[in-house]
DNA sequence: AGCGGGATTAGC
DNA sequence: CTAATCCCGCTT
């Protein structure tokens, strides 16, 4: 019913700025459950709700990419807060971060999970899946996300949503940091990348 | 120049 | 459990 652009000029007038952005990692990754993902195309804007995050706290995190240092490819991570760091892994996949603290102290949100909003058409429960959902890949590596055709926009704070921390995906490589409960997702939601695990009985 | 591996996903 | 598949980052 909308009239098309509806979405994206209320989006555009919520778009989070760069104070945002510039705070410690973990508590950016909080404060981006349930904000609004927008990329605006040629076509439309698509846009979903951020429902599950992951904070990389810095080069002192060792499941963080800039724990290894600065390299071409984490080099967004060590700039200004408040630009997109997208990589590709295994090859196949991309994965959307947004660059937080301060300049030099290289730490990223990683966005494993989107619920659809609008132009969404394929499944957004993971963090490769939604970059291919909104067609996210290298080339937007860098984009300013409080300036650009990719960004954040304020949530709702009328529906307070409950908020899970548990350990972070696929960084088993990382010994003590792995632990930590740096995962953040909406309770219940059904888009979060992985379902609770089921508690197997022990034999 | 060569080689190992990854903040994932889908399919057996 | 494992293949897929591309850079990157480090070693030779």
């Amino acid at each position: 019913m909308d009239k098309p652009g509806r979405l994206k000029d209320e989006a555009i007038s919520r778009r989070l700025e760069r104070s945002f952005y510039a705070r410690d990692a973990e508590t950016v990754a909080r404060e981006l459950i349930g904000a609004l993902l927008v990329r605006a195309t040629p076509r439309g804007a698509q846009a979903g709700l951020v429902v599950e995050t992951e904070a990389y706290l810095g080069p002192h995190d060792l499941a963080a990419h800039s724990s290894k240092g600065r390299t071409p490819r984490n080099a967004v991570m060590f700039g200004p807060p408040g630009h997109a760091y997208v990589y590709m892994i295994y090859g196949i996949h991309h994965c959307l971060n947004a660059v937080t603290d301060v300049e030099g102290h290289a730490a990223a949100v990683l966005i494993r999970a989107l619920e659809p909003v609008a132009g969404i058409e394929t499944s957004t429960q993971g963090p490769g899946l939604l970059c291919r959902a909104l067609g996210i890949d290298r080339a937007h590596n860098g984009l300013d996300l409080t300036r650009d055709e990719l960004f954040f926009a304020a949530k709702n704070s009328a529906e307070p949503l409950e908020i899970v921390a548990a350990p972070r995906i696929g960084v088993d490589y990382a010994g003590a940091w792995a632990a930590l409960p740096l995962r953040f997702y909406v309770r219940g939601n059904p888009f979060v990348s992985r379902k609770e695990r089921t508690r197997r009985p022990k034999s």
